[in-house]
DNA sequence: AGACATACTACGAAGTTCGTAATATTCAAT
DNA sequence: ATTGAATATTACGAACTTCGTAGTATGTCT
Protein backbone atom coordinates (compact mmCIF):
# COMPACT_ATOMS: atom_id res chain seq x y z
CA UNK A 1 0.00 0.00 0.00
CA UNK A 2 1.54 3.33 -1.32
CA UNK A 3 0.85 6.83 0.26
CA UNK A 4 -1.47 9.03 -1.30
CA UNK A 5 -0.03 12.52 -1.95
CA UNK A 6 -1.54 15.01 0.07
CA UNK A 7 -2.82 16.36 -3.12
CA UNK A 8 -4.79 13.59 -4.46
CA UNK A 9 -6.29 12.97 -0.55
CA UNK A 10 -7.50 17.25 -1.02
CA UNK A 11 -8.67 16.67 -4.16
CA UNK A 12 -10.41 13.74 -3.46
CA UNK A 13 -12.26 15.32 -0.24
CA UNK A 14 -13.37 17.95 -2.29
CA UNK A 15 -15.09 15.71 -4.72
CA UNK A 16 -16.68 13.89 -1.91
CA UNK A 17 -18.25 16.78 -0.06
CA UNK A 18 -19.96 17.59 -3.41
CA UNK A 19 -21.53 14.53 -4.38
CA UNK A 20 -22.23 13.55 -0.98
CA UNK A 21 -24.36 16.64 -1.08
CA UNK A 22 -26.79 14.61 -3.46
CA UNK A 23 -27.18 12.32 -0.54
CA UNK A 24 -27.74 14.15 2.10
CA UNK A 25 -30.72 15.74 0.23
CA UNK A 26 -31.93 12.89 -0.65
CA UNK A 27 -32.57 11.46 2.66
CA UNK A 28 -33.62 15.19 4.00
CA UNK A 29 -36.69 14.32 1.33
CA UNK A 30 -37.32 10.75 2.61
CA UNK A 31 -37.79 12.67 6.69
CA UNK A 32 -39.34 15.32 5.22
CA UNK A 33 -41.92 12.74 3.14
CA UNK A 34 -42.86 10.40 5.99
CA UNK A 35 -42.48 13.28 8.92
CA UNK A 36 -39.60 11.12 10.76
CA UNK A 37 -36.28 12.63 11.49
CA UNK A 38 -32.96 10.59 11.13
CA UNK A 39 -32.86 8.45 14.06
CA UNK A 40 -35.80 6.85 13.42
CA UNK A 41 -35.49 6.48 9.45
CA UNK A 42 -32.12 4.73 10.86
CA UNK A 43 -33.70 2.70 13.18
CA UNK A 44 -36.74 1.59 10.95
CA UNK A 45 -33.83 0.58 7.73
CA UNK A 46 -32.60 -1.39 10.98
CA UNK A 47 -35.99 -3.33 12.11
CA UNK A 48 -36.19 -4.10 8.25
CA UNK A 49 -33.45 -5.65 8.10
CA UNK A 50 -33.29 -7.22 11.57
CA UNK A 51 -36.84 -8.45 12.50
CA UNK A 52 -37.59 -9.56 16.02
CA UNK A 53 -34.70 -7.67 16.87
CA UNK A 54 -35.11 -5.71 20.74
CA UNK A 55 -34.33 -1.96 21.68
CA UNK A 56 -30.78 -2.44 23.21
CA UNK A 57 -29.94 -3.85 19.65
CA UNK A 58 -30.94 -1.09 17.98
CA UNK A 59 -29.53 1.41 20.37
CA UNK A 60 -26.07 -0.19 20.29
CA UNK A 61 -25.90 -0.23 16.55
CA UNK A 62 -27.01 3.50 16.06
CA UNK A 63 -24.73 4.87 18.98
CA UNK A 64 -28.08 6.55 21.30
CA UNK A 65 -29.06 5.61 24.74
CA UNK A 66 -31.37 2.95 25.48
CA UNK A 67 -34.14 5.48 26.53
CA UNK A 68 -33.64 7.62 23.71
CA UNK A 69 -34.20 4.29 21.41
CA UNK A 70 -37.63 4.08 23.43
CA UNK A 71 -38.57 7.23 22.65
CA UNK A 72 -38.07 6.09 19.04
CA UNK A 73 -39.99 3.27 19.16
CA UNK A 74 -42.59 4.54 20.41
CA UNK A 75 -42.72 6.92 17.72
CA UNK A 76 -42.46 4.47 15.28
CA UNK A 77 -45.30 2.74 16.73
CA UNK A 78 -47.55 5.85 16.72
CA UNK A 79 -46.80 6.06 13.17
CA UNK A 80 -47.75 2.44 12.84
CA UNK A 81 -44.58 1.78 11.29
CA UNK A 82 -43.29 -1.28 13.57
CA UNK A 83 -44.77 -3.08 16.24
CA UNK A 84 -43.54 -4.07 19.87
CA UNK A 85 -44.56 -7.43 21.38
CA UNK A 86 -43.15 -9.44 24.39
CA UNK A 87 -41.69 -13.04 23.30
CA UNK A 88 -42.37 -15.66 25.31
CA UNK A 89 -38.91 -16.62 24.79
CA UNK A 90 -37.74 -14.06 27.24
CA UNK A 91 -40.46 -11.25 28.32
CA UNK A 92 -38.10 -8.69 29.84
CA UNK A 93 -37.51 -7.87 25.97
CA UNK A 94 -39.32 -6.23 23.14
CA UNK A 95 -39.52 -7.94 19.51
CA UNK A 96 -39.36 -4.99 16.98
CA UNK A 97 -41.06 -6.00 13.55
CA UNK A 98 -42.08 -3.75 10.74
CA UNK A 99 -45.42 -3.29 9.96
CA UNK A 100 -46.88 -3.00 6.06
CA UNK A 101 -46.53 0.98 6.22
CA UNK A 102 -43.42 0.80 7.74
CA UNK A 103 -41.93 -1.45 4.66
CA UNK A 104 -43.25 0.88 2.16
CA UNK A 105 -41.56 3.91 4.03
CA UNK A 106 -38.30 1.87 4.11
CA UNK A 107 -39.11 1.54 0.50
CA UNK A 108 -39.58 4.90 -0.34
CA UNK A 109 -36.01 5.50 1.81
CA UNK A 110 -34.18 2.43 -0.58
CA UNK A 111 -35.53 4.11 -3.41
CA UNK A 112 -34.49 7.39 -3.17
CA UNK A 113 -30.95 5.36 -2.27
CA UNK A 114 -30.42 3.92 -4.95
CA UNK A 115 -32.06 7.08 -7.87
CA UNK A 116 -28.76 8.48 -5.93
CA UNK A 117 -26.20 5.87 -6.75
CA UNK A 118 -27.77 5.70 -10.26
CA UNK A 119 -27.26 9.67 -10.78
CA UNK A 120 -23.65 9.18 -9.85
CA UNK A 121 -23.57 6.19 -12.28
CA UNK A 122 -24.48 7.93 -14.82
CA UNK A 123 -21.80 11.02 -14.96
CA UNK A 124 -19.65 7.78 -16.63
CA UNK A 125 -19.41 5.93 -19.59
CA UNK A 126 -19.80 2.22 -19.16
CA UNK A 127 -16.31 1.28 -19.10
CA UNK A 128 -15.91 3.93 -16.28
CA UNK A 129 -18.89 2.86 -14.67
CA UNK A 130 -17.87 -1.12 -14.05
CA UNK A 131 -14.62 0.18 -13.12
CA UNK A 132 -15.86 2.94 -10.62
CA UNK A 133 -17.88 0.19 -8.90
CA UNK A 134 -14.81 -2.02 -8.45
CA UNK A 135 -12.81 0.38 -6.64
CA UNK A 136 -15.92 1.51 -4.71
CA UNK A 137 -16.20 -2.27 -3.63
CA UNK A 138 -12.74 -2.72 -3.49
CA UNK A 139 -12.32 0.21 -0.77
CA UNK A 140 -15.73 -1.00 1.23
CA UNK A 141 -14.27 -4.41 1.68
CA UNK A 142 -11.24 -3.06 2.88
CA UNK A 143 -11.48 -2.65 6.52
CA UNK A 144 -8.53 -1.13 8.59
CA UNK B 1 -24.53 7.87 -20.86
CA UNK B 2 -25.76 4.65 -20.89
CA UNK B 3 -28.76 3.50 -18.39
CA UNK B 4 -26.57 1.50 -15.59
CA UNK B 5 -28.09 -2.24 -14.41
CA UNK B 6 -29.84 -2.50 -11.66
CA UNK B 7 -27.67 -5.11 -10.50
CA UNK B 8 -24.96 -1.98 -10.70
CA UNK B 9 -27.09 0.43 -9.09
CA UNK B 10 -27.56 -2.31 -6.00
CA UNK B 11 -23.89 -2.95 -5.29
CA UNK B 12 -23.24 0.82 -5.55
CA UNK B 13 -25.90 1.30 -2.83
CA UNK B 14 -24.12 -1.45 -0.23
CA UNK B 15 -20.92 -0.68 -1.07
CA UNK B 16 -21.69 3.34 -0.57
CA UNK B 17 -23.38 2.99 2.37
CA UNK B 18 -20.62 0.87 4.17
CA UNK B 19 -17.74 3.56 2.90
CA UNK B 20 -19.86 6.34 4.28
CA UNK B 21 -20.03 4.98 7.42
CA UNK B 22 -17.27 5.88 8.67
CA UNK B 23 -17.46 9.02 7.21
CA UNK B 24 -20.57 9.58 9.81
CA UNK B 25 -17.88 8.07 12.54
CA UNK B 26 -15.58 11.20 11.96
CA UNK B 27 -18.08 13.31 11.84
CA UNK B 28 -19.78 12.43 15.00
CA UNK B 29 -16.32 12.52 16.35
CA UNK B 30 -15.79 16.32 15.98
CA UNK B 31 -19.26 17.16 16.73
CA UNK B 32 -17.81 15.38 20.46
CA UNK B 33 -14.68 16.36 20.98
CA UNK B 34 -16.04 20.55 20.78
CA UNK B 35 -19.29 19.73 22.37
CA UNK B 36 -21.08 21.13 18.85
CA UNK B 37 -24.19 19.87 16.73
CA UNK B 38 -23.93 18.63 13.31
CA UNK B 39 -25.55 22.21 12.25
CA UNK B 40 -23.23 24.23 14.72
CA UNK B 41 -20.25 22.49 12.59
CA UNK B 42 -21.65 22.64 9.23
CA UNK B 43 -22.43 26.99 10.07
CA UNK B 44 -18.51 26.95 10.87
CA UNK B 45 -17.27 25.27 8.01
CA UNK B 46 -19.40 27.91 6.10
CA UNK B 47 -18.31 31.34 8.00
CA UNK B 48 -15.18 29.66 7.53
CA UNK B 49 -15.04 29.70 3.80
CA UNK B 50 -16.97 32.90 3.44
CA UNK B 51 -15.75 35.30 5.84
CA UNK B 52 -17.73 38.33 6.85
CA UNK B 53 -21.18 36.52 5.51
CA UNK B 54 -24.36 37.14 7.13
CA UNK B 55 -26.75 35.00 8.83
CA UNK B 56 -28.76 34.73 5.56
CA UNK B 57 -26.66 33.05 3.79
CA UNK B 58 -25.56 30.80 6.08
CA UNK B 59 -29.21 29.63 6.55
CA UNK B 60 -30.01 29.32 2.79
CA UNK B 61 -26.85 27.64 2.38
CA UNK B 62 -28.00 25.43 4.96
CA UNK B 63 -31.06 25.06 4.39
CA UNK B 64 -32.78 26.24 7.77
CA UNK B 65 -35.17 29.11 9.12
CA UNK B 66 -33.54 32.02 10.06
CA UNK B 67 -34.27 31.99 13.30
CA UNK B 68 -32.51 29.12 13.49
CA UNK B 69 -29.41 29.70 12.16
CA UNK B 70 -29.40 33.07 14.51
CA UNK B 71 -29.79 30.06 17.58
CA UNK B 72 -26.63 28.82 16.50
CA UNK B 73 -24.66 31.87 15.91
CA UNK B 74 -25.51 32.47 19.56
CA UNK B 75 -24.39 29.50 20.73
CA UNK B 76 -21.24 29.72 18.31
CA UNK B 77 -20.31 33.25 19.95
CA UNK B 78 -21.20 31.70 23.13
CA UNK B 79 -18.38 29.31 22.37
CA UNK B 80 -16.24 32.11 21.11
CA UNK B 81 -16.13 29.73 17.74
CA UNK B 82 -17.34 32.86 15.63
CA UNK B 83 -17.57 36.80 16.31
CA UNK B 84 -20.85 38.97 15.29
CA UNK B 85 -20.43 42.63 14.37
CA UNK B 86 -22.51 45.10 12.36
CA UNK B 87 -20.69 46.05 9.32
CA UNK B 88 -20.54 50.05 8.26
CA UNK B 89 -22.34 49.24 4.92
CA UNK B 90 -25.37 47.67 5.91
CA UNK B 91 -26.02 48.20 9.83
CA UNK B 92 -28.79 45.67 9.56
CA UNK B 93 -26.99 42.60 8.80
CA UNK B 94 -24.20 40.95 11.07
CA UNK B 95 -20.86 39.82 9.75
CA UNK B 96 -19.35 36.20 10.83
CA UNK B 97 -16.25 35.68 11.01
CA UNK B 98 -14.30 33.15 12.90
CA UNK B 99 -11.96 33.20 15.82
CA UNK B 100 -8.56 32.01 16.61
CA UNK B 101 -10.41 28.87 18.37
CA UNK B 102 -13.28 28.09 15.66
CA UNK B 103 -10.36 28.20 13.35
CA UNK B 104 -9.08 25.06 14.73
CA UNK B 105 -12.49 23.60 15.31
CA UNK B 106 -12.42 23.60 11.69
CA UNK B 107 -8.83 22.42 11.15
CA UNK B 108 -9.51 19.32 13.32
CA UNK B 109 -12.88 18.48 11.35
CA UNK B 110 -10.86 18.91 8.20
CA UNK B 111 -8.58 16.74 9.43
CA UNK B 112 -10.55 13.99 10.10
CA UNK B 113 -12.36 14.26 6.65
CA UNK B 114 -9.20 14.01 4.56
CA UNK B 115 -8.24 11.01 7.13
CA UNK B 116 -11.06 9.15 5.97
CA UNK B 117 -10.22 9.92 2.60
CA UNK B 118 -7.12 8.70 3.16
CA UNK B 119 -8.20 5.65 4.20
CA UNK B 120 -10.19 5.34 0.93
CA UNK B 121 -7.58 5.84 -0.76
CA UNK B 122 -5.40 4.15 0.86
CA UNK B 123 -7.39 0.54 -0.07
CA UNK B 124 -6.04 0.91 -3.62
CA UNK B 125 -3.04 0.51 -5.57
CA UNK B 126 -1.31 3.87 -6.67
CA UNK B 127 -2.74 2.91 -10.41
CA UNK B 128 -6.07 2.91 -8.87
CA UNK B 129 -6.08 5.48 -6.52
CA UNK B 130 -5.15 8.10 -9.44
CA UNK B 131 -8.40 6.25 -11.47
CA UNK B 132 -10.80 6.10 -8.74
CA UNK B 133 -9.94 10.04 -8.27
CA UNK B 134 -10.42 11.09 -11.74
CA UNK B 135 -14.32 8.87 -11.77
CA UNK B 136 -14.75 10.38 -8.40
CA UNK B 137 -14.52 13.72 -9.43
CA UNK B 138 -16.28 12.95 -13.25
CA UNK B 139 -19.34 12.35 -11.02
CA UNK B 140 -19.03 15.60 -8.93
CA UNK B 141 -18.58 17.86 -11.73
CA UNK B 142 -21.55 15.91 -13.61
CA UNK B 143 -25.21 17.80 -13.04
CA UNK B 144 -24.17 20.31 -11.37
C1' DA C 1 -36.31 -17.70 48.49
C1' DG C 2 -32.90 -13.96 47.99
C1' DA C 3 -29.60 -11.45 45.40
C1' DC C 4 -28.19 -9.80 41.31
C1' DA C 5 -28.36 -8.96 36.35
C1' DT C 6 -31.11 -7.85 32.24
C1' DA C 7 -34.46 -5.23 29.38
C1' DC C 8 -37.25 -1.91 29.23
C1' DT C 9 -40.42 2.32 30.57
C1' DA C 10 -41.79 6.76 33.07
C1' DC C 11 -40.49 11.11 34.01
C1' DG C 12 -38.19 15.33 33.85
C1' DA C 13 -34.32 18.53 32.67
C1' DA C 14 -31.76 20.58 29.04
C1' DG C 15 -31.32 21.66 24.49
C1' DT C 16 -32.86 22.39 19.37
C1' DT C 17 -35.86 23.94 15.65
C1' DC C 18 -38.91 27.00 13.76
C1' DG C 19 -43.10 30.11 13.39
C1' DT C 20 -44.81 34.68 14.85
C1' DA C 21 -43.99 39.07 16.15
C1' DA C 22 -41.03 42.87 17.16
C1' DT C 23 -36.91 45.83 16.19
C1' DA C 24 -33.54 48.26 13.54
C1' DT C 25 -31.92 49.83 9.23
C1' DT C 26 -32.04 50.90 4.34
C1' DC C 27 -34.16 52.31 0.07
C1' DA C 28 -37.48 54.49 -2.87
C1' DA C 29 -40.81 57.50 -3.72
C1' DT C 30 -43.26 61.58 -2.80
C1' DA D 1 -37.64 65.45 4.76
C1' DT D 2 -41.10 62.11 5.56
C1' DT D 3 -43.63 58.16 4.81
C1' DG D 4 -43.89 53.36 3.42
C1' DA D 5 -42.07 49.18 1.97
C1' DA D 6 -38.31 45.97 2.00
C1' DT D 7 -34.41 43.79 4.33
C1' DA D 8 -31.85 41.50 8.15
C1' DT D 9 -31.94 40.07 12.46
C1' DT D 10 -33.52 39.03 17.36
C1' DA D 11 -36.95 37.75 21.16
C1' DC D 12 -40.09 34.59 22.57
C1' DG D 13 -42.63 30.48 22.99
C1' DA D 14 -44.53 25.93 21.47
C1' DA D 15 -43.38 21.37 20.07
C1' DC D 16 -40.10 17.96 19.87
C1' DT D 17 -35.73 15.16 20.87
C1' DT D 18 -32.15 13.27 23.72
C1' DC D 19 -30.65 11.26 27.72
C1' DG D 20 -29.91 10.59 32.84
C1' DT D 21 -32.21 8.80 37.02
C1' DA D 22 -35.23 5.93 39.03
C1' DG D 23 -38.50 2.36 38.90
C1' DT D 24 -40.82 -2.10 37.14
C1' DA D 25 -40.84 -6.68 35.39
C1' DT D 26 -38.43 -10.76 34.28
C1' DG D 27 -34.69 -14.10 34.28
C1' DT D 28 -30.69 -16.59 36.48
C1' DC D 29 -27.83 -18.39 39.98
C1' DT D 30 -26.87 -20.21 44.46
Amino acid sequence: MTEPTPEQIEKLAIAFERFTRRFKVAEAAAVMQNALNALDIQALLFIDDHPECNLGDVARHLQVALTTMSSSADRLVRRDMIERHRPEANRRSVALTITNKGSQAVAGYVDGYRASCKAMLQALDPVDQTEFLRLTQQISEYDD
